[in-house]
DNA sequence: TAAATTACCGGTAGCGTTACCGGTAACGTT
DNA sequence: AACGTTACCGGTAACGCTACCGGTAATTTA
């Protein structure tokens, strides 16, 4: 009920100006021992706590970071979780919002935050997302702004990204070197940027080892269980069916594996199977299912390290981009051969 | 680059106060249309965006919530998108803060948003939390606060909660119906209130059918998968083992699960297992576990609106409490006969 | 001893905004 | 003609804080 004291209020108890008070606070020079000291005890009592909104608005800085992101998934959740860690540890705090894969929630959000809430943006972009204008206007007020995980190659900002290339093939090449040739991959939309690099390195692998890529085996479909099942049940119907799919997600993997365990196929005789992602529920099924691990947490701190030191510099940073790799996790859905 | 526009540039612009220019944008009555005019079209150009900084000085409030919990696991991740679609609608931002179960965190995460970052709270209490005085400070603020998802009693404000005892109750009562008589709970830690609701459900369950509960049967253990798989390690091991374990949640469950697989037991026949959340990854599993879902989403919705409704209202609201049912969700871990 | 330095403190302006009051015209009312 | 009403606008203070400048007394230096 009480109102929170401020340093007006402590000036006045103490019947000092509020120069003073505000000098004793910030251990600033020029302040009398006992007069700090008497500063210092007061203010404990009256559990003073400086505000924020006022030092924000006189520094013009907030020390808070906008996160948006297109969801919670688990991958994301721990991403965000490795940008609070470091950022608290830097005096930031995060606020963290959600587009829901929603081009407009990503406008209002970004608006919102624009609006003197933050300092600086970390990104990831929203599916939807096909034109920029919001993003750039943070650009233009001369903001810091990180982007990762979703990151797109028209936005020039600085970037930490998972090697999802890399990720691609690696799932690939495993597929062949168990034997698979007619490797399916589904792959999310069109205008999304990882899943588009992971269908490159899907095509490189194929390409390195000399198997012609079928365009019937290529499916775009959307980021989710629902779709990933239906197009699995299309793609087993063909003539000439694929002997094993890569999704670009583990929540695609699942409805994969519904689909095939539905037509009776079994995995990894008759179909392989490898996912993205290393969501935890993809090794308790049965068969537990090969996945891409992404270092989520680590890419989380890595963008958050890299705001503060974008924060920190005069020079823009847009030329860096950092890239993780990603590590195949190999389990039962796609190891032929013991 | 270019600074952000003020009242004060548009003013200096139009040759007008800007105390005018303020009223105008405000649509505030005793202004020239032609001048709310010229005001809104310049501040159009110059894409002027009021400074919520100087308005929550201004006003003494953000229009911020403040929302805590222990982490972002699929059940508060999706209650947070609960409380996110009703805030924004209200016109409020949400700032997310994970405790990641540590008191510490807890504390600090609320210490920062105090300092005049927020309007209010909502939260969900870490479970390494005994002492309340963190919360109450909020409380002596005057500031409303709402806690939801876990509430424990000794915290006097609006609660949004589960029926975790009906959740037992049924989780239990559907056991025994199956014809399961000896029931094991792997509960959570002793101080964690979700935990000993759901338990007393369960013991009421077996009272109501006359059934004697057994303390070897009972057992407190983390809240994790690898404690709760070691948990039933030991209960398989009894002379007199179970018949049917019911965890306090998935994870819990999914390392029940590993566990009696690994014994050679096959679920539902030689063990019943049911668990608690619904989340995603139950289903898939083989078998498919029974778990008790909770309508997660409607739960943050609530919690917000009643965030809301404490907001507006002069009068403390502590006693209201809102009770929202848990549904079980019947699979093949603990459906004996067809 | 005079001058310069130091130690300490207070006043004021400003961050961007709104609330409040007061002021000037141009009308209408009696 | 004198007054009250509108319609419109400007100035000032305030929100809580810090930066900056200036001032006084005590202490040191030359």
């Amino acid at each position: 009920m009480n109102k929170q004291a401020t340093i007006k209020d402590i000036a006045k108890a103490l019947h000092i100006s509020i120069s003073t008070v505000s000098r004793a606070l910030r251990n600033a020079p020029d302040v009398n021992p006992e007069t700090r000291q008497a500063v210092l005890t007061l203010s404990e009592e009256l559990s003073y706590q400086p505000s924020r909104l006022a030092l924000s608005l006189q520094q013009k800085q907030t020390h808070t970071i906008g996160v948006i992101v297109p969801n919670l998934d688990y991958v994301l959740a721990t991403m965000v979780k490795g940008i609070d860690e470091v950022a608290l540890e830097a005096g930031y705090t995060v606020m963290v919002c959600q587009s829901n894969e929603s081009f407009g929630r990503e406008m209002v959000n970004t608006r919102r935050l624009l609006d003197s809430l933050v300092d600086g943006f970390i990104i990831s972009v929203s599916s939807e997302t096909k034109v920029f204008d919001h993003f750039k206007k943070i650009q233009r007020k001369g903001m810091p702004m990180v982007v990762f995980d979703r990151v797109d190659t028209d936005l020039v900002a600085p970037k930490v990204r998972l090697d999802n290339h890399d990720g691609g093939f690696q799932a690939t090449e495993h597929l062949i070197e168990q034997g698979y040739r007619r490797i399916a991959i589904l792959a999310g939309p069109k205008n999304l940027g990882i899943s588009n690099s992971r269908l490159d390195g899907y095509l490189a692998a194929l390409k390195r080892h000399r198997i012609k890529a079928d365009p019937s085996l290529i499916v775009h479909c959307d980021f989710n269980q629902q779709y990933a099942y239906e197009a699995t049940i299309d793609l087993l119907r063909l003539k000439q069916r694929p002997d094993a799919i890569f999704t670009i997600s583990d929540r695609m993997a699942i409805g994969a594996m519904l689909a095939i365990k539905e037509k009776g196929l079994s995995m990894p005789d008759d179909i392989g199977l490898v996912g993205f992602n290393n969501e935890p529920a993809v090794s308790l099924v049965t068969p537990a299912i090969s996945s891409v691990e992404q270092p989520a947490f680590e890419l989380g701190k890595t963008a958050a390290k890299l705001f503060i030191e974008a924060m920190h510099n005069e020079a823009p940073m847009d030329d860096v981009e950092i890239t993780l790799k990603p590590r195949l996790i190999v389990r039962a859905s796609s190891l032929k051969k013991g």
